[in-house]
DNA sequence: GCCGTTTTCGGCCCGACTGTTTTCAGTCG
């Protein structure tokens, strides 16, 4: 594990630690915020230490002269006193149980006092030991919220893929869409900035009957569990999994309310800062000058109020967005209608289960003016990877269709896998009878650092693209290790292009490699890897992380008209 | 513990829901 997400996971079971303990909240919070912090950040504090000591780690904001001194400590001896101490004072269960739905600090605490309580079991036991009804502000519906949620807490434990989310939320949105009372309807939080996983889902709505909307929404067929039901916000379990919170307010509030419940966190208490610097104050309801409203009905209006720019919300994250909204500097994001053709797409010559003809018609009628049809090689033989006689007829049904098809062109591509050595699947007079190639890993050995199987790849003139360069798949597997400064550089100096490859699963490149990538001028493209037409619209997905590594229409190399992206695809080859 | 156009002390986002209370504490987002 990197240095920064082992201290920021230090630093975060500190906080739970202290605030078990009862020490000053606030103090608490600036422990979790410079956890927050160093989970995201870029460069690693132990090079910051090495190159400017103790004062370069305070320059970070969030950082001060007591958390780079243990940051110090950490570097040098691999763990701080303060840590030790206090993690000595708690028994490591009950810190796992801080994080249980309905159990908090000091419920947890006053459990711990009267019945000292140290293991999970044991405190399993005493929710139905009569003595704790004793306990003040104890009382059967309390016990019976903490049991059930421990039930839930064990059956979500992870946070959803996005993809996941989208199916739940637009589905969801339907449904919602039929209650009379609902005026506007629009998911936030972290789905809305197109995270790549989403903790829980948000739903905000304008309507003319709070409490009538969320009993509506709590008989949503799916749901499996009311958590919480009154006139402006209601919370249910769907499918015993995923978490749904759904609030209504009134139209002037609308615009503040999705601000507010859009986040992030950390994006919201900037912009609340900068709003009390301007003597404002901004909540769920709108912008007010003291008593009085000043904004809040639309999105745009709260943050003109604040002299801003309006922001995309895939940008909300504290990464300088507000900075540059004040300046007037944000980009003009990629965006849907941007998009003129897929780069990589599977048929039925190999794993896919459309025909050519059904991905070209339906290319068509999403817009697109070309498509890439990536088939897997021969190598990959559980995906019915394609012998070369085998692509060559792929190839002669693709030219029979361009010349039927008018102006819509299909391209042929190839996902050629790299294989253990870094040669590739095809040989090159194959890969030569192509448009372009995508060039991809499929298979690595456990622990594998596949950095210079993909370095020499990419210095074949016929790679075009990187596919899904890391390998990983979102909460199932890391993928191979690789040192993704070296590809970007290696993109630099070949001139390979990097896929942000859409699968729901994959989002690879994610956004904080994108963003990389892009820094170094390096051109992306936006691919989906669908194997059937129904998975065209996953690009949405990929578009999302686009915007969130701040990518514009020119960073990505499918928003060109064909003839410029031909171009582009055969510079290599010059 | 952090931070500063309210600058070295005294704030730190703030409101809804729940359950237990009889005016509020705890938890959550």
């Amino acid at each position: 594990m990197k240095i920064n997400k082992m201290l920021s996971k230090r630093f975060e079971e500190l906080a739970s630690a202290l605030d078990f303990l009862g020490e000053n909240p606030f103090k608490v919070r600036a422990y979790l915020k410079v956890s927050r912090i160093l989970d995201e950040m870029d460069e690693e504090v132990s090079e910051i230490y090495k190159m400017e000591g103790l004062s370069g780690l305070e320059k970070i904001p969030g950082i001060g002269e007591g958390i780079a001194k243990k940051i110090a400590e950490f570097l040098e001896t691999g763990t701080f006193q303060k840590y030790e101490e206090v993690m000595s004072q708690v028994p490591p269960d009950l810190l796992i149980l801080m994080n249980v739905p309905g159990i908090g600090p000091r419920t947890l605490k006053q459990i711990y006092d009267n019945f000292r309580v140290t293991k999970m079991e044991d405190f399993v036991k005493i929710l139905d030991d009569p003595r704790l009804l004793q306990l003040p502000g104890m009382g059967e519906k309390k016990i019976e919220n903490i049991k059930r949620g421990l039930e839930l807490y064990l059956s979500m434990q992870e946070r959803m893929p996005l993809g996941v989310a989208m199916g739940i939320v637009e589905e969801l949105l339907e449904y919602m869409n039929k209650c009379e009372y609902v005026k506007f309807i629009s998911p936030c939080g972290s789905y809305r900035r197109m995270k790549e996983t989403v903790g829980d889902i948000d739903i905000l709505v304008v309507g003319p009957n709070g409490s009538e909307i969320i009993k509506y929404f709590t008989q949503y067929p799916l749901v499996s569990d009311v958590l919480a039901s009154g006139d402006t916000k209601g919370s249910v379990v769907i499918e015993n999994k995923y978490q749904v919170d759904l609030r209504v307010v009134s139209e002037e509030s609308w615009g503040a309310a999705l601000q507010y419940f859009t986040g992030s966190k950390s994006h919201n208490v900037k912009v609340r800062s900068i709003a009390k610097s301007k003597g404002l104050k901004v909540s769920e309801y709108g912008v007010f000058m003291g008593d009085k409203y000043v904004a809040g009905r639309e999105e745009e209006e709260v943050y003109r109020a604040l002299g801003m720019e309006w922001i995309p919300p895939e940008l909300r994250e504290d990464q300088g967005e507000v900075e540059a909204a004040l300046a007037g500097n944000l980009p003009n994001l990629v965006e849907f209608k941007d998009i003129k053709g897929d780069l990589h797409v599977h048929s039925s010559y190999s794993d896919g289960s459309s025909s050519l003809e059904e991905l070209a018609k339906y290319s068509i009628s999403f817009g697109y003016s070309y498509l890439g049809v990536c088939d897997h090689s021969k190598s990959v033989k559980y995906a019915g990877g394609l012998a070369i006689d085998g692509l060559r007829e792929k190839n002669r049904e693709i030219d029979r269709l361009n010349s039927e098809l008018g102006g819509f062109r299909l391209l042929k591509g190839t996902e050629v896998d790299i294989l253990a050595d870094g040669k590739l699947d095809y040989p090159d007079e194959v890969l030569a009878e192509l448009d372009f190639v995508v060039a991809s890993i499929h298979m690595w050995k456990k622990n594998e650092d596949a950095t210079e199987r993909i370095l020499k790849a990419m210095e074949s003139p016929f790679v075009t693209i990187i596919g899904h360069p890391t390998g990983r798949l979102i909460g199932q597997r890391e993928g191979y290790r690789v040192d993704i400064d070296a590809i970007i550089e290696k993109a630099v100096e070949t001139k390979t292009f990097i896929e942000i490859n859409s699968y729901y699963e994959r989002l690879d490149f994610n956004d904080v490699n994108a963003k990389k990538a892009k820094e170094k001028d390096v051109l992306l493209v936006i691919n989906t890897d669908a194997h059937h037409t129904g998975q065209f619209s996953m690009v949405r997905l990929g578009i999302g992380q686009a915007r969130r590594a701040w990518l514009m229409p020119n960073d990505v190399i499918n928003t060109r008209p064909l003839e410029d992206l031909i171009e582009l695809l055969n510079t290599k080859r010059k």
